[in-house]
DNA sequence: ACCTGAACACCGTTCAAGT
DNA sequence: ACCTGAACACCGTTCAAGT
């Protein structure tokens, strides 16, 4: 069930991933301002109107985006709890590092993940990505109470501490309102681990 | 030097005001994707060419609406530490409370404040206006550790784990993260108590 | 089933011309 | 000094028509 040739020229193909691959071209090289729907699709070689048999919309591609920026996150976050010593205040603060630099990494597609124009609602495999990037952050939770190293208090109400923290760092850090540079891996890995640190140990001595 | 009535039908007097509020009424009631120029020029009751007399493009305008928006959070976080016992750790929750509140009230132009898209770099207003959202945190830090009740570290140090976690637990409930519903004020306001109270006092038992 | 080209109603920005 | 109207080069979206 190859595409034949002879339908190649006009016939795409997989002219969705290519739109897709195309967006991500475009933003992350033009920035969010030069991502139109027209652009995308004269990067992908095909006529203005054709986008609109793979999505229903603009914001439908912009979805699609952010969806995998939420699976790249969630693969990130997974990553750095498993190589990370058995310690859950260790695994915390590696999987604290790895969220910051991932957003901080892909600012646009960070801004499509969470300004919030894009309504997760009634999108089931958006939905789930998010949801699996929460449960990401859980799971190191968990284990740490399941230990007795974190507080006896239900895992929700200490993800969001975590999550909160971290995100919001990232989110600082994006924005510029920081007076780091962004791009100072080092000195940005600095702040995170103070910020972890603070977390976890509290701001009270 | 009262603007005289024979301008007043052509030259408007005071439009660059008009022209800010006219934003904010399109930006809050009709929301980002419908904030044109044009639209409002229109709202205004100018051509769409008259809006350049007062700002360089769109960007200073949108800009203009941004700063306000600090400009309103310093002074929600001031009145909060003002109105708040004399403890710290309260005056820090409290102040916690009032940044989300603020934040979550007006997801537009909290996207306009952190979304990355303004630059702050050159404009010495804005620049000033973020830097006292800054202070007043910082006011609230240093007093804590001149009292001896938060930890003895860099108040810097201290105040970005502070506004991080709260920032971040916004910029969450405005992009529509939390399974909370944002408009009920009773259950935000026991979730960011549960997580200020959490960065104060640690994860760690 | 998938793609194109013309068409429509919008944008942001500029600039000569008006008051 | 401030505002207008026409103009230019863009958009997103739709739809009849092509392959």
């Amino acid at each position: 069930m190859v595409p034949n040739q002879a339908h190649s020229r006009y016939h795409h193909g997989d002219l969705r991933n290519a739109l897709i691959q195309a967006a991500t071209t475009v933003l992350v090289e033009k920035g969010a301002a030069a991502l139109s729907l027209r652009e995308v699709a004269r990067v992908a070689g095909v006529s203005h109107a054709a986008p609109y048999r793979h999505f229903r919309d603009k914001a439908a591609l912009l979805r699609v985006l952010a969806q995998g920026g939420f699976e790249r996150l969630t693969a990130a976050l997974n990553r750095a709890a498993e190589n990370s010593p058995h310690n859950p205040e260790q695994k915390l603060i590696e999987a604290g590092v790895a969220y910051v630099r991932i957003v901080v990494q892909h600012p646009e597609i960070t801004r499509l993940m969470f300004a919030g124009t894009v309504e997760p609602q009634q999108d089931p495999a958006y939905l789930a990505a998010t949801a699996a990037c929460y449960e990401a952050l859980l799971d190191i939770i968990r284990q740490g109470i399941a230990q007795g190293t974190f507080r006896q208090r239900p895992p929700q109400q200490l993800v969001l501490v975590a999550w909160a923290s971290m995100h919001g760092l990232a989110m600082l850090a994006v924005a510029r309102l920081l007076e780091v540079d962004v791009d100072d891996e080092l000195t940005l890995d600095v702040l995170i681990r103070s910020v972890a640190a603070n977390v976890i140990y509290g701001i009270v001595k």
